[in-house]
Parts: C-alpha cells; sequence; structure tokens
DNA sequence: CGCATCTTCGGGGTTTACCCCAGCCAATTG
DNA sequence: CAATTGGCTGGGGTAAACCCCGAAGATGCG
C-alpha cells in the first residue's frame, strides 16, 4: 500500500506521519510533498493508493491539486485536511469528486482516533465527513439556504468591497441585475430588511459578509485570491463556483 | 526552572514540550494546561518562570489569561504562541505588558529554533517578536496609520453590519459622530472616496472590512466576541480595545 | 405541454451612506 | 502662551443602496 502526506507545514506531517506508520504498518515508506504542484507531481509516479491533502498550501491548494489528481487517477482515495469547516472548501470538493471516488474530509483539530477511522474508512471504500462538518454539507443541499452562482458570486464582489456598479461592470450586468441577485442573497443569509425586525437595524451588506463568513461560505484567503483575479485586468470573464 | 504550557490542542501541546526537554533539560517537570482560566490557576500555584500562552483557547483567551497572571506575578515570563499576525492581538498585548516586563511572539509556523530562540532570549529577560510581526508592530505605532481607540470601534460596528444609525445608539453618539469617525477610519486604511481613484469604485463600508481583516486589525472570532457582547442588552457601555 | 425556478430588466420610490464646509471644545505639545 | 490634534456638532447636498411592483426569457421536470 503506498500512502502520500501532503502538507506545507513540517510538524503536521510529522504528526501524520508517527499517526500512519503506527497505525498503517507497510513496507512501503510514507512519501511526502508540501505543496500542492509537488503532489500532483510526485502522485502521478508512484500512484498512491490513499492521499492526504492539505486545503491550505501555497503554489497550488488542496482542492486544486486533488482535482488534478483524480482527473487521472480517479481510485485515489483522498483525504482532505483542513484547519477549517469552510463551505467554500465543501461546495468545491463536492464538484471534483468523482461520483463513486471516496474521500475523506477531517479537521485538523480531531482526535488522532478519527484520523486513523477516517484512513481505513477511505481505504474500504467509504467516505468518512467529519462530524462538525455533517451540517455544512446538509446546508450546502438544502435549497433554500444554499447559495446558486450567481449569488456566490454577488457575495464576492461584495465582500471585496465592490459597489453595485463595479459590479455590474465586471459581471456584465446592468445594476438592477446585481441588485436582484442581491436581494436573494440577503433572503438566504436570513438578514431583515428595513422593514422588518424592528430592534436589529442592518446595512445588509456588511451584514451579509459578517454572516457569509461566520457560515464559512467565504473566508479570507478565498476573497484574496479573488482580489487577485480581479486585478488581473478583467481577464477570463465571471467565475464559477 | 518552572516551566508551563498552556494549548488547548494536545497535538501543539505534545510539540511544544518534545522541544522543551530536548533544549531545557530539568529536573521539574513541565506543567500543562488547556485552558486560560487553569492556566491563571496553575500559575498562581506554581508561580513558572516562563509560560507559553496560545491565544485562541476556550473559556479564556490567551491574552486575557496573560493579563491576569501577569497581574500578580509580574516576573513571569510570557510566550504567546500564535497562529495569525493579527494586529488586534498585538494591540492588546502591548497593553497588558508591564512596562519593563519580558515576552515574546511566536507565530507557529516558526522553526523549532525560533522558539527556542524566543524562549531563551525572555529568561535571559529579552524581548523576542517574530519577525513577521515586527512592520505590524511598527504600524501600530504610527501615528499616520494606527487607529486610534474611537476608529476601532466603529470598525468593529460595521464589521458586525450594524448602520450609523444604531452604531449611534450604539455608542451614545449623534450619527454625525459615527460618520466622523468612519471617514478618518477609511482615510487611514486608505480606501479612496468617490471622487478619487477613477477605476477603482468601492463600497468604503465593505471594503475597510475586507482591508481591516486582511491587515489583522480584526478578525471573526473577535467579532463574535463583539457580537455576543452587543446581545448582552447593551451592557457595560463602549468597550475599550 | 404546464409548471416552477432562476435570472435579468424596467419604472419609480425612500432611506442611508458619504461629501464638503465650518465651528467648537478638550487635551497635548512646543 | 499659541498651536496642534482628535473628537463632536451642525447645515445642506449627491449618489448609492435598498424597497415594491411587474414582466419576460431560459432552464429543467413531471
Amino acid at each position: 500500500m503506498t500512502i502520500m502526506i501532503v502538507d506545507d507545514e513540517e510538524r503536521d506531517r510529522m504528526w501524520l506521519k508517527n499517526l500512519l506508520v503506527e497505525n498503517f504498518p507497510s513496507d512501503q515508506p510514507i512519501h511526502e510533498a508540501h505543496d500542492g504542484q509537488q503532489a500532483v507531481d510526485m502522485a502521478m509516479k508512484i500512484k498512491p493508493n490513499l492521499i492526504f491533502l492539505d486545503i491550505k498550501m501555497p503554489q497550488l491548494s488542496g482542492i486544486k491539486a486533488a482535482e488534478a489528481i483524480l482527473q487521472k487517477l480517479p481510485e485515489t482515495g483522498v483525504v482532505m485536511l483542513s484547519n477549517f469547516s469552510d463551505e467554500v472548501y465543501v461546495r468545491q470538493l463536492w464538484k471534483i469528486v468523482p461520483p463513486n471516488g471516496v474521500f475523506g474530509y477531517v479537521l485538523k483539530n480531531a482526535s488522532n482516533e478519527q484520523v486513523v477511522e477516517a484512513a481505513r474508512a477511505v481505504l474500504s471504500g467509504d467516505c468518512w465527513i467529519h462530524p462538525g462538518i455533517a451540517r455544512v454539507i446538509q446546508r450546502t443541499q438544502n435549497r433554500a439556504t444554499s447559495l446558486t452562482s450567481a449569488e456566490y458570486e454577488a457575495l464576492v464582489c461584495i465582500a471585496l468591497g465592490m459597489t453595485d456598479h463595479a459590479i455590474a461592470k465586471r459581471l456584465y450586468l446592468t445594476e438592477k441585475a446585481v441588485q436582484s441577485r442581491l436581494k436573494s442573497l440577503y433572503a438566504k443569509l436570513g438578514i431583515p430588511g428595513r422593514g422588518e425586525s424592528h430592534e436589529s437595524e442592518f446595512n445588509q451588506r456588511c451584514r451579509a459578509c459578517y454572516v457569509a463568513t461566520r457560515r464559512g461560505l467565504i473566508n479570507q484567503s478565498e476573497l484574496d485570491d479573488w482580489e487577485s483575479k480581479l486585478e488581473e485586468k478583467k481577464q477570463g470573464g465571471p467565475a464559477q463556483v
């Protein structure tokens, strides 16, 4: 059995490695990589059965690395490691795992037992999702609360601080369309408008950013990515999530 | 020499403990606690020379724990451990360390050598600040870019999604005063107004939240704290930072 | 096909956020 | 002392954000 560990933090790699050699005795060494690009290259060569991927990494994120690897080697068992229960990542992960592929998703504050459990599950063909993430997954599948990609685009834009006008220009829409997206976004995030809810007055725009961040719909590093994309002279058109 | 380690993550405690027993041989055992309250209680009993404190912990944050401990035992050498280079924390830390007290501030992605170095420095009466934080500190001391507490209050409020009116009510100010605070806040964050900067149109309010978060002036967990404070039926008056 | 959902877009409104200008008071500071 | 700075107040304005209404095209589904 071949195992790969991909994480940019040496400390986390060692922790995981120790955990694995104890619980999965094997004559094969455990291979390590410390960024996404390396991971993809190495995976192509050694074709691991099981691969642990950190999400937050330089060069190429764990999500993108997983995408590349699963495309060529759909049989690979993937276990994502993350510090956050961010919905952004779950959204993305859901899209790239092949319908019958298996994967695990464990938070880094998981107990050692949970990590081993996740690894065993994936190896035997099951999925293992961290308990704390279960409800996040549910929410992404609930029509009433999950965001459409149109709404998500708008969310990202206001979180970056763009005006309606700027968003319209950027996404090739009228301002009305933008406001329409925002309106349904606010509704789904449960943010009261002017009339409703007497006590609580909100600036919906900022409130939406706050709520969305708390729910893990967006996070700072994702936003920074978008920010730099926008600065690339508005190329590539509206992006997909 | 007595050493204490305070961290809610078992993994980080073990890493640090191993590091310390290797580099600081001592007949004394290394004491551990896993939240702020425990840390304070234990510190009172054993009066450690050196204490490592994680910032993000349940019950009582590392900052608050440090405050309590330094008040009773100002001689204690404190080394803060943090995942972030957030300016919020530096602001707070600066206020609670006694003028002649020593402390270290290391990020968790620091190398083993750096941690040992920080520990040695603090033990010998020096401060040790993580390189990545140096410029943050500088910024907090630069009059032109550092926020006053008035501006900071306003920042927190808009980040929570409050309207000018709601902020005014909350802080016992007129709306004009709030807008005045916001205006200078935007200026210090370098956010262009309507007239200036032709290409880039910004919703200053949201943009301020984004920029402030990126600079570590605010972060989600701090905001959540404020949010719950606000829900406590507006007690305690405007808070200080 | 009818039906539902998502999305865009129009007209025509109110409120909020931001703009410029000026003055006043308190606390520092040279 | 005068000078400066930070903070609050006021008047009076513009533009952006949000409100309700309805309509129409695209898509997918039973």
